[in-house]
DNA sequence: GACAACCTGACC
DNA sequence: GGTCAGGTTGTC
């Protein structure tokens, strides 16, 4: 569910409240959840101070004092909710963190997410992270052109690689696509340098654009504050099937790319 | 590359 | 009953 933009969101918020405190308890309730690698107990938490939050890719990293990180990615319907906007039936609530002040609750309907806690020095050594590719905001465009280049498959699915550069989801691939006047189906190789590089400026102004919105809310996506974001407003191609396209009026097509539902404008998209 | 798997819920 | 869903991983 959460791409880039909410994952950023959802660290900000999170961060905004949370920061400086200290753990008084946390507690794992679904062992499903845990992520199997090496992992110290979610309990260890216990008198740790929240040092800051970070996302790298699609995951959120809570630093904690003491060398503790806690990695946890949301995959489809995940939401960390913090203060009175956590859900009342408490049914699909997996773990909790209780801080001085605040109380964090990560509630997944279909239990992919994923969260461990590891020595903040072996950060980098985490299996999840050190396959993610650059971040696109560290990108510049001629080298963002030179890592999509050496692939071969439709440059839709590239985009969604996040070993070749990490963030980048169904809807965003798709309206980035859409910015760049770029048919999704296209061989990344195969592509011009010169529209690579557009489609890296149309990558970072979509993010950019999303995550002023505060993200995309199709379905389950919540913020921190158990808000919707607003970009679902704002979308012009990802689940616009059969509508006007936002530039020529022709009707948004949708294809089935790499297993994923792809949303283009077969006029303006070439 | 296609496809199934991991899960649950919404919708037709 | 079937289809679909913002993600990722593993297997032919």
């Amino acid at each position: 569910m959460p791409e880039l933009p909410e994952v950023e969101t959802i660290a900000r918020d999170l961060a905004s409240i949370l920061t400086g405190q200290e753990v008084k308890r946390a507690k794992l309730i679904t062992a499903a959840i845990r992520e199997d690698c090496g992992y110290k107990n979610l309990s260890s938490l216990k008198g740790k101070c929240l040092n800051s939050i970070s996302r790298r890719g699609k995951n959120l990293i809570f630093h904690f004092s003491g060398n503790t990180a806690m990695i946890c990615h949301l995959k489809m319907t995940g939401q960390l909710l913090i203060r009175k906007n956590t859900r009342p039936d408490k049914k699909h609530l997996h773990f909790y963190i209780e801080f001085t002040k605040d109380k964090l609750e990560y509630y997944d309907v279909r239990k992919f997410g994923r969260v461990c806690v590891i020595k903040e020095n072996n950060l980098e050594k985490h299996p999840r992270l050190q396959k993610l590719g650059p971040e696109p905001f560290a990108l510049t465009p001629d080298l963002f052109a030179k890592l999509i280049k050496k692939r071969n498959k439709a440059i839709k699915t590239a985009l969604l690689d996040q070993e070749i550069c990490a963030g980048l989801g169904n809807i965003y691939a798709d309206e980035s696509l859409f910015d760049a006047s770029i048919r999704p189906t296209l061989k990344a190789g195969k592509i011009s340098t010169a529209r690579l590089k557009q489609l890296h400026r149309s990558i970072i102004k979509v993010l950019e654009y999303a995550i002023n919105n505060r993200g995309t809310s199709v379905d389950d996506y919540l913020d921190g504050f158990g808000q919707s974001g607003n970009f679902q407003n704002l979308l012009k191609v990802y689940g616009k099937t059969g509508q006007a396209c936002p530039n020529c009026g022709k009707p948004i097509k949708r294809i089935v790319l790499g297993g994923r539902s792809t949303h283009y404008c077969s006029i303006c998209q070439r």
